[in-house]
DNA sequence: CGTTAGCCCTGCTGGC
DNA sequence: TGCCAGCAGGGCTAAC
């Protein structure tokens, strides 16, 4: 495959240069993801890893790419000559680099468990939450704990567990932990199978938008009554994100 | 070690 | 087709 890099930003620490060198005319085998992460496994053993964070967006597409499909476009791969895959970011938060195979295992290291996956459950939640004495929120949301829950998806799961965000990790009693470790995988196989949540840019690789943002239960819904008790929704802001949640479902700390 | 504030960016929104 | 402070699907770093 031929790569173009358009923002240097993208590549940051490595230069676009290691980059276009590790993908030339590789072959993409096979396509995973860790977390947040997206893993691109090349026939070097190399595997190219992307991160969206906020507003990147990986879109199959024909080339050459002309007029506003350039507008935000950081990095293009060719796959033949009319046909490639191309990285849009508006707020250029987004990430791109090459992984040696020799690191690889070392990497993923720093990131705790796939929330889906088997070994994550009540046990270890509780094992997370410990003795800690910050919100639950800004717990769920650290990927070194529980990797890819992010700020929808702790708001979301919060409130079916009946969870106030800001309760101390480590107070929660052994049934909120149930609850909560439930209520994350239920949360996430529903926004999984509404194909994500679309507020404003995301899109799949197809361009087309998620639906799970029109069953937000509470994030981005303050002022609006809370769909199980009529409460209004409250807003407040915890670790510096915006946070949402029904006083009354949701007890106070 | 755990926790938090500030910062990285650009574009949109809401209040004025 | 005004202006602009504040906010946004995330995560790193420094400082306590």
């Amino acid at each position: 495959m031929k790569v173009e890099v358009q923002d240097s930003l993208v590549t940051a620490p490595e230069s676009p240069d290691s980059f276009i060198k590790g993908l030339q005319g590789q072959t993409i085998a096979s396509v995973k993801r860790r977390g947040k992460y997206l893993l691109l496994e090349l026939d070097s053993q190399d595997t190219l890893v992307i991160h969206l964070r906020m507003t990147g967006r990986l879109t199959q597409t024909r080339l050459p790419l002309a007029g506003d499909d350039m507008k935000h476009l950081r990095f293009i791969i060719g796959f033949s000559e009319n046909r490639g895959l191309a990285f849009h970011d508006t707020r250029r938060f987004g990430k791109a680099f090459i992984l040696s195979r020799e690191v690889s295992g070392e990497y993923w290291k720093k990131l705790g468990p796939e929330p889906l996956g088997n070994s994550f459950n009540a046990r270890h939640l509780k094992v997370v939450v410990g003795n800690r004495k910050g919100p639950i929120k800004s717990l769920l949301l650290n990927q070194s704990q529980i990797a890819g829950i992010g700020n929808i998806y702790a708001d979301e799961s919060l409130f079916q567990a009946g969870i106030h965000p800001l309760r101390p990790a480590g107070d929660l009693a052994d049934e909120e932990i149930n609850q909560l470790s439930r209520a994350i995988k239920e949360t996430l196989k529903r926004a999984i199978k509404l194909e994500g949540s679309s507020i404003d840019s995301y899109r799949d690789s197809l361009g087309e938008r998620g639906r799970f943002q029109e069953t937000f239960r509470v994030h981005r819904r303050q002022g609006e009554p809370c769909p199980s008790c009529k409460s209004t929704i409250k807003k407040i802001r915890v670790g510096g994100r915006g946070t949402y949640f029904c006083p009354k479902c949701q007890r106070k700390p």
